[in-house]
DNA sequence: CCAATGCGGTGCAAAAAATGCACCACTTGG
DNA sequence: CCAAGTGGTGCATTTTTTGCACCGCATTGG
């Protein structure tokens, strides 16, 4: 749509922190795109960048209008979907922030009944840390987010939200798989490999290891759950997920296990999307279907 | 904003029903009209007019695109309203849609009082019935309705919600007023003047005499309620208003008395907006008055 | 301390886009 | 069957936007 001209030059200036990179950027020469942002200015009634020598950057009043943008687009885009649905197209994309819990089974095998459907409907899967997640909400980045212990919950709003225990995930062959649930202390007191500090699942552990004066020490610390997962088969150790992202396998190399509420109370997955904002015909018929699908998976466990 | 002029365009279009005329009105040649339409066609992705022979008219698409423009319309002023309270100016504009009840004591009161405070803020007063009233939120002309008995709540966003008994308003002189509280069959049984069928208090009045087998038969019709107030002074018959739109006068030459909750259960008075929407600053401050004045309003009572 | 570099902004001519005018093809109602 | 209405189009003209060459200024690094 060419009439956001303006507001996509806007962007990159804001982005590039300099009109001259932004005009490179955009193709086009910096005189041009100066005149535009300083015609806005006029025309819109108020200065949108702070210029300080060495470049620019928004001020309130241009978060404001970058803001307008992004929702402007958004609910453009969301016209447009319901026009190609209107004529039977049924195209359109839902994109998704997540925790990586979801990235194994649960979000694929959700994602392809979709598509299954609608194959006109394509996808974005961003794996995002539940504090970035709502940030991608809140920039129209993402439709959707389903995450596991989101931070701050301004301009979140819930769609769905399935409680998850924090599991112990290990070699079948290790001393505490042969129990049915599992103590804190029994973790804290054996080799462990833990996510680091960002995800929620370390939070919580961090958070009840604490009120028991103990301190989460992992021989491996890091960023992927899926390392945590195929570790535990290297070295006789245990890690943590939550239950959406583990399955039986089926040689029962790998087994998991709860921690005992007692010592830990389960977590929150949460299907979210931007406040007020509605939403995409994709992307909120995608909803339902996660909706949905978290209420078998919920009463199925 | 120079860049929603083609939507400018596009609403000329659909109210005028033909291009031709529609390019008279924005001083601009038919030809050029004709080509920014295609232009834009082209660029959406679908055809947004029906042409048909003698004019055009809009189709699904085209409503659709109308909508986002109101929004983007809605969302810019918003915008610039909260930069205008960045910089400290307190401008700003609120347009509210409401029943004639409220015309001649509450929100003038309630105006002069908002605005004592923020002098640049501007009104629009727009009378509508409790149809209207929501069409009128439906499209963006107004931020705010403040209806007696609205007619459906889809989109429609309740803020505040107060009773209002449908009162019986007469002389003083009047037998019914020696009453405290008077008898629905009283009102039907002497002559009466009555608002048309469009309004709440009559469609209430209409409900409850149907229930008891009995007809509404006003001696005088009107659509305007002030026209009711002051015809009971002319001749000695009684009208209905609720209470909020009626004041005892100083020399008590006209009286008002509730009709019995038995007969007639009392109306809900709504201040409601748009479903999702976040209003501009200045409207948004408004409801809260409002929504203050009206629960005030009604512990007093 | 001064030249070099990078910044936003501006005058002016060239390029691009939008517009107005004249006209076409078509439908409709008297 | 024609007059009056409609949407659409080719072409010259006007308006807007852009690119180029600059300016003044601040920061930086030798």
């Amino acid at each position: 749509m060419k009439h956001l001209q303006t507001f996509r030059l806007i962007e990159a200036v804001a982005r590039a922190g300099s009109m001259r990179r932004a005009a490179e950027d955009m193709n086009i020469t910096a005189s041009a795109l100066n005149r535009r942002i300083n015609r806005f200015e006029d025309e819109f009634g108020a200065e949108i960048f702070e210029r300080g020598s060495g470049g620019v950057r928004l001020n309130p009043a241009g978060e404001l209008v970058l803001h307008h943008y992004r929702a402007t687009l958004s609910d453009l885009s969301r016209v447009q979907g319901q026009v190609a649905d209107l004529s039977g197209e049924r195209r359109g994309h839902v994109s998704i922030a997540c925790s990586q819990a979801l990235l194994p089974y649960f979000l694929p095998r959700e994602i392809a009944r979709y598509r299954a459907e609608h194959p006109g409907v394509t996808f974005s899967v961003n794996v995002r840390d539940r504090s970035q997640a709502e940030q991608e909400l809140a920039s129209y980045s993402s439709d959707l987010a389903l995450v596991f212990e989101p931070v701050y919950l301004v301009d979140f709003e819930v769609v769905h939200v399935i409680p998850q225990a924090v599991n112990v995930v290990m070699r079948a062959d290790h001393p505490l798989a042969r129990k049915s649930e599992i103590r804190l202390r029994d973790c804290l007191d054996t080799s462990h490999v833990a996510p680091s500090a960002q995800y929620g699942v370390r939070h919580l552990l961090d958070f009840a290891a604490r009120r028991g004066t103990r301190r989460v020490s992992p021989v491996v610390e890091t960023e992927s759950f899926e390392m945590i997962r195929h570790y535990v088969l290297h070295e006789n150790v245990i890690g943590f997920q939550i239950p959406i992202g583990l399955r039986a396998i089926d040689d029962r190399s790998v087994v998991y296990r709860p921690i005992s509420e007692r010592d830990l109370p389960a977590g929150n997955l949460i299907l979210g999307q931007m406040r007020g904002r509605t939403l995409p015909v994709a992307s909120a018929r995608f909803a339902m279907q996660l909706s949905t699908a978290l209420r078998d998976y919920e009463q199925a466990a």
